[in-house]
DNA sequence: TGACATACCTAGATGAACAAGGTATAGTAT
DNA sequence: ATACTATACCTTGTTCATCTAGGTATGTCA
C-alpha cells in the first residue's frame, strides 16, 4: 500500500524502540518482527532501517554491540537504554494523542463505522 | 507539539476530505474546524492548507467555487465530489489499517495501558 | 566454486509540509 | 481620508525523513 509510506513517517523510530524494548535484536530481525507483528502491513526497507538505527544510537536511545559467534555472521545487536525507554513512553503519548485527534476530526454522523 | 508535523504527513488530504464531507466550507473555515475538532492538537498552516486544497481539486475530489456576496469578502467554497467521497472512504480504510498495525507492533506486555 | 540467503551499510534523489513572504477586501477608529 | 486590524486567498523556496539503488562481506548448500 503506497500510502503507508507517508503514514509511517515520524513513526519509524517509535516502532523500532517498541520492538527493541521487549528484547535486544539485530537490524534485520527488527525489520522482520515489525513486518510479522503488523501482519505484513508495515515494511521497513533497509535504506530506512539502518539510518534510523544509527540515528537512535546517536541520540542515546539504543546501544548497538557486535556479536561475533563461531560459525555465525557478525550481527549488531541493539539494546534499548533507560533514556530510550523514557523516549518510547513519550513518543507513545504523542502517538496516542495524535490518533485520538484523527478520530475526533474524521468521525462524523455520516461515517460512523459498525463495531 | 513538533512531532505532529511528521505524524500529519500523508493524513492532511484525508482530514480535509472528512471535514468537507460534512458541509461545504471555504479554506480558512476548514482549518478552523480541524483545529477546533482536535482540541487544538492539529494545526494546518496556510502554506499547507492552500496547496492541499488545490491538489484535491486537481484530482477531482473537491470542487471550489467563488462565493461573492454583497458586503462580504470573496470566498472559495469547497464541496466534496462523489469521487471524493469514495476517496475518503478508501483513505479511512488505509488509516484504520495503519492505526491497527501501529497498535499491534507497539503493544507489548510491558506497555499495556489502563483502559 | 558458484549460487543464494543473510547481514550490514551509504550516497543521492524525492516530495510533502513548512516558513515566510505576498495581495486584496471589510470593518472600525481617528 | 488614513491607518490599523482581521479575514481570506495565494506562492516560492527550503527542509529533512524516507526511499531508491546501489554496494561489501559472510555462511550454507550443491
Amino acid at each position: 500500500m503506497a500510502e503507508d509510506r507517508d503514514l509511517l513517517r515520524g513513526n519509524i523510530p517509535t516502532i523500532i524502540l517498541a520492538v527493541v524494548n521487549e528484547a535486544p535484536l539485530h537490524g534485520l530481525a527488527i525489520a522482520r518482527e515489525i513486518n510479522q507483528r503488523s501482519n505484513n502491513v508495515l515494511h521497513l526497507k533497509q535504506g530506512t532501517l539502518y539510518p534510523a538505527l544509527h540515528a537512535l544510537e546517536r541520540d542515546g536511545w539504543i546501544c548497538g554491540e557486535w556479536e561475533i559467534l563461531e560459525g555465525e555472521r557478525p550481527r549488531k545487536i541493539y539494546t534499548i537504554t533507560s533514556a530510550g525507554a523514557a523516549e518510547l513512553e513519550r513518543r507513545m503519548r504523542v502517538w496516542n494523542q495524535f490518533a485520538a485527534a484523527m478520530e475526533s476530526v474524521t468521525r462524523s454522523k455520516r461515517h460512523e463505522q459498525p463495531a
